[in-house]
RNA sequence: GCCGAAGUGGUGGAAUUGGCAGACGCGCCGGACUCAAAAUCCGGUGAUGGCGACAUCGUGCGGGUUCAAGUCCCGCCUUCGGCACCA
């Protein structure tokens, strides 16, 4: 069989007779399969969108067979800075290079033969579809979840631009190696952290990977504690979060952020200096870097004081990088004797360390100890446990209106706004005298304008084009100037497995209605690197279109699959630099996408991945070409009638327990084990073929060969259409039945049990199927093997787990 | 630094969750077919010792629990991902 030819057929008859269109009429009976889409960054597909298409698409066809009407759409994430980046260097424009990209990959996926029903297709970077965008972004800003406010940036002090943190190398600029400092800029915000607490709890119900649900707990990071007001001796005041508010009378200092709003009030003129000295230098620090748990924790003195409301006491007030503004209050009391970051700062700066916290049961409670324990030096607390005198504190405090029981989030509002070029222009109008006006939806899309100079230079690109900058308040008429920031190309993603089933509409970005019955997504294949943004924002996306009365349902994806990744021969990951990238173009126009596709499936644990390894591949066209021998020859010899039934009956257990466990496997995404397990069943039928030669019976071997090409079809679609063919079947084996496994076939009169004694394997046995515990160890006992190998000692013991082992216990 | 996952023959990877370690392949060795080669078909293949039946060892390292451990517990090592002092 020529692969490459029967591929080039069977397309064509897929695309001709539009056998993977969706038929919306079967709706009750859909399964959504999505992959997610792809970045149009190269011009080629690479062996990681094969992984990732190829094995899914087989899990769709799977489905398909199994009688389920399969929406499985493609296309792709295409604005983004990649593009932009490619045009400040080559002058291409982004538009151009990202449909061009779009034209050749798209050719690409239609040339693997994947079901992708094309009807449905997206691209991010059309009006036809920003315009969406752009509508959702005004339904969350009518409900007060879109907001701006000042936020600090990645600021070239050289280019004069913003960079993405991918831009900062080692705390500098990668295009001029200037320093990068962080500047505040007035951007646009989504509230994410309005649904904290649903995102986490809705956790609980998903099917998706543990160690992801993990990472997203953990991203939005709840914890539960209380604030505790700290008054000034300059009137003012400030609070801090703390989860231990046991050991608040344990206070020796307090450190805000540099970036507090406070501190400048607050320093004293003898500090002044230091303490602008210190801001300064934060400024250039990067978060990460400040962040970093190898840098010794740094601070100043403010030479203020405040009032430990709990005692008393008088502490003074630091400042210090390691206390991060966006996180709490920006701000922390520092109790050195209960928490190590603590202890260290007052060890260097010389700070008082006073212990308020035992351990309970007297064990070494050296300092700092940061267990829970019992309470001492703490006032009308001493004695308490830590549970009890950290809600007997909050209360206390708060009765005084000194603090509260709060809940404090990792989790912060995310932000959308780019000073990009190539992205979803925002739909706000400024307007001197109305202030933020929203584009009315029925002038929607604000179209990006296509001849705008993109080069960095201190300005949002879209700020040079002063015809779209131009433009006339919707409220008052008067000239007004549009927003000249772009969407995060997250915000894009975030809602398009809600396009796809309503592609083409041009009056809604979906109709509620259908929608609702379409979603949520069945299955939903990723990579794990999606883990926390994607995946989190799409979810705050469809609570928060929920709440706007668009959706009536929680969660967009039920369950969820991550791929692995594939790795270049080396073991490293692919990349251009290292020059250990696979192409597997070479390989397809050699062997056909059909094989490939399996190799990827057999060779690899697809949620594993790992390295690139070629051998396999050609081991896979031999399979291939044995199945096809075989099914040539069982056609051949279908009206031989001979018939030896024990071997039949032993042929038909094994096609039996090969659909069971190849359905399983596929279920779970295990595909290297079914394509193992057709694998045994394709030996099976040649052993019956071998030993049976004088006794074939035709009708039953061609019977078991059409399951063979049935099974086999989710794995090598066109070849199993023309095994089909040649089986005589009418087209197409995509609209055959999947074989479903008939139990009694499974029903054994015997079977083999291993006979250890003393745990060591010695002999193997063969019980009836109705044996009892008692008759399968009287069968084991008789055995010569285990007769000489227990001898004159006695059994002790006697283990019989059925179906598996006898283990005697001899002394 | 913290969290997570992984570590199994020459090699890619299996192992119903505590029950015959190495399924299925690749590679290698041998046989059949062939004038020959390729292809195909068949058989073998963890290590060590032994002519042999067989014995001993063996899932990163060291301990432990158990009749039984790749799987569970304790302590390490290595690799890969993720997160960044979370108050």
């Amino acid at each position: 069989m020529d692969f490459i030819e029967v591929e080039r057929k069977w397309q064509k008859k897929w695309s001709d007779t539009r056998l993977y269109s969706f038929d919306k009429s079967k709706v009750d009976h859909k399964k959504y399969v999505l992959e997610m889409f792809s970045y149009p960054s190269g011009a080629k597909l690479h062996a990681g969108h094969w992984y990732n298409y190829g094995p899914s698409d087989s899990y769709a066809r799977f489905l398909r067979m199994q009688g389920y009407e399969v929406f499985q759409p493609m296309g792709f994430d295409a604005f983004g800075l990649p593009a932009e980046n490619y045009a400040v260097k080559t002058g291409v424009h982004p538009q151009d290079s990202t449909l061009k990209n779009i034209d050749t990959m798209e050719k690409q996926l239609r040339a693997m033969g994947a079901s992708f029903d094309w009807d449905y297709e997206i691209k991010t970077c059309m009006p036809d579809y920003y315009r969406w965008t752009q509508w959702i972004f005004l339904q969350l800003y009518r409900k007060g979840l879109a907001y701006r406010k000042q936020a600090p940036v990645n600021w070239c002090t050289s280019c004069n631009t913003v960079l993405a943190n991918e831009q900062v190398v080692d705390g500098c600029c990668e295009r001029c190696g200037a320093t990068v400092v962080r500047k505040n800029l007035t951007q646009w915000f989504f509230k994410i952290t309005d649904y904290a607490e649903e995102l986490l709890q809705g956790l609980d119900k998903l099917d998706w990977p543990e160690k992801t649900k993990a990472m997203q707990r953990h991203w939005i990071g709840k914890s539960t504690g209380g604030e505790i007001r700290f008054a000034c001796e300059n009137g003012e005041s400030f609070s801090v979060f703390t989860t231990r508010a046991d050991t608040a009378y344990g206070v020796s200092y307090v450190v805000l952020a540099p970036e507090h709003p406070l501190v400048g009030r607050l320093v004293t003129d003898d500090c002044r200096a230091a303490v602008q000295a210190y801001q300064t230098e934060c400024a250039k620090t990067s978060e990460i870097e400040r962040l970093s748990t190898t840098r010794e924790k740094t601070g100043v003195f403010t030479g203020a004081y405040c009032i430990n409301p709990v005692n008393g006491k008088r502490v003074p007030i630091w400042i210090g990088d390691y206390v991060l503004a966006s996180y709490g209050t920006g701000a922390v009391m520092g109790v050195p004797a209960h928490d190590e970051r603590d202890y260290d700062f007052a060890l260097r700066y010389d700070l008082p360390i006073t212990r308020v916290v035992r351990a309970a049961d007297g064990s070494n409670d050296a300092l700092p100890y940061t267990q829970y324990g019992v309470l001492v030096n703490s006032g009308a607390c001493d004695g308490m446990t830590s549970e009890q005198a950290k809600t007997a504190i909050v209360q206390t405090l708060a009765e005084r209106g000194d603090g509260k029981a709060t809940t404090n989030y990792r989790l912060r509002d995310w932000l959308i706004s780019r000073q990009r070029y190539w992205g979803c222009p925002i739909p706000i109008v400024h307007c001197d005298h109305c202030g933020e006006v929203p584009v009315p939806e029925d002038q929607l899309p604000v179209q990006l304008p296509y001849d705008v100079d993109f080069t960095p230079d201190g300005k949002s690109p879209l700020l040079k084009s002063e015809a779209f900058m131009q433009t006339t308040c919707p409220k008052c008429g008067r000239p007004a100037r549009r927003d000249p920031d772009t969407l995060d190309t997250f915000v894009c993603s975030s809602w398009y497995y809600l396009r796809y089933p309503d592609a083409h509409n041009d009056k809604q970005a979906f109709d509620p209605q259908w929608i609702n019955r379409m979603l949520p997504v069945d299955k939903y294949i990723g990579g794990a690197e999606h883990a926390c943004m994607h995946l989190l924002y799409a979810r705050f996306f469809t609570k928060a279109l929920r709440d706007l009365g668009y959706l009536d349902f929680d969660e967009p994806f039920l369950s969820l699959v991550h791929q692995g990744t594939i790795l270049g021969p080396d073991g490293f990951k692919m990349s251009k630099s290292r020059g250990n990238v696979i192409s597997p173009d070479d390989y397809i126009s050699k062997h056909g996408s059909d094989a490939f596709r399996m190799y990827l499936m057999f060779g690899f644990s697809y949620i594993e991945g790992g390295p690139w390894n070629t051998g396999a591949l050609d081991s896979i066209v031999k399979f291939l070409e044995r199945v096809e021998r075989f099914v040539v020859r069982a056609v051949k010899d279908k009206d031989k009638s001979g018939s030896y039934e024990a071997a039949e009956k032993e042929l038909d257990y094994v096609r039996h327990s090969t659909i069971k466990r190849v359905t399983e496997d596929v279920q779970a995404f295990s595909f290297n084990t079914a394509i193992a397990r057709l694998m045994e069943y394709v030996n099976a039928l040649y052993q019956y073929d071998r030993d049976r030669a004088d006794a074939y019976n035709g009708k039953f071997v061609y019977e078991c060969t059409d399951d063979l090409i049935l099974l086999l079809a989710p794995f090598v679609p066109h070849i199993a259409e023309e095994l089909n063919e040649i089986a005589g079947n009418p087209y197409s084996v995509f609209q055959r039945r999947y074989p479903t496994c008939d139990e009694t076939k499974l029903v054994k009169d015997s079977y083999e049990l291993a006979v250890q004694v003393n745990s060591r394997m010695k002999a193997k046995i063969v019980v009836p199927a109705q044996a009892d515990q008692a008759q399968i160890a009287q069968i084991a006992l008789a055995h010569p093997a285990i007769v000489q190998a227990i001898g004159a000692q006695t059994v002790r013991k006697t283990i019989v787990i059925p179906k598996r082992l006898v283990n005697l216990v001899v002394g």
